[in-house]
DNA sequence: CAACATCGATTACTCGTGTAATCATCGCCA
DNA sequence: TGGCGATGATTACACGAGTAATCGATGTTG
């Protein structure tokens, strides 16, 4: 479908405000990114224009500005965030992931917990 | 410790080959890349010491050329990574981005089993 | 109506990265 | 012993990303 957009760090960030609360228009946009990052709002407008061109996100005139929402699926960015580095890392299997952040003791109590519940809700799926 | 040494992408991939046989000569490398990437031996040796450079890896001399070991662990590379993912798409919980795969359909069978036999060596902290 | 404010678009500049050619050094063979 | 070949070092160059200033259009207001 949707030929992978490609988003940067930065990127990424911005789409992270309007995926929180969309439309927005530039202005609400810079507002929501005060005190979390540091960045001129020309820096912003500039995010804004690239996630518009390579069509992450769209714009609709309202008045004399513009109502940003995204096009791109948040969970279409984390799939491909997180296939990529799987695939990368890991050989593309995710018992592996999940014994290095074990091995790591990077399980929390409670992601244990969850975990637990989410493998037994798993058992009778489909091939491979 | 080890102040983050970043690596990029192409950079991980001669990584990749130190690690599974070090020390190696350029020439190593070079051969075992053929086939599997499509560069120039003069890139793989950039690569190499743009690596060296930034204390990935050594260069021990053995007469005219050098044979190269890798510095930065594998484990500890897999961890930078798979570490940055985790805090930057699920807020640091390994819950949710395995949820994440198993929404996808990500899981094989096999990681299933494998997952379940991890979580039980686990979870003998308390009861359930 | 003219000056001004607002907002998006354009332009700019630096750095890291991917990719590679070329340079310099040094041991070896004819 | 002097040129050759191998090997690492240096240099190159385009492109994306981060960061931002400035321009241009358009709407607002005295």
């Amino acid at each position: 479908m949707n030929p992978d957009i490609a988003i940067s760090e930065a990127e990424s960030v911005v789409m992270d405000i309007l995926w929180r609360a969309h439309p927005a228009s530039a202005d609400e946009v810079i507002a929501a990114l005060a005190g979390q990052q540091d960045w001129q709002e020309a820096t912003i407008k500039t995010l804004l224009n690239r996630l518009l061109n390579k069509g992450a996100i769209k714009a609709d005139k309202d008045g004399r500005r513009y109502l940003y929402s995204p096009l791109l699926q948040r969970e279409q960015w984390l799939s491909q965030e997180s296939d990529s580095l799987l695939e990368r890392l890991f050989g593309g299997r995710v018992a592996p992931l999940v014994a290095h952040f074990s091995k790591q003791r990077k399980l929390s109590r409670s992601d244990i917990a969850e975990l637990k519940r989410l493998i037994e809700g798993l058992g009778n799926d489909d091939a491979n």
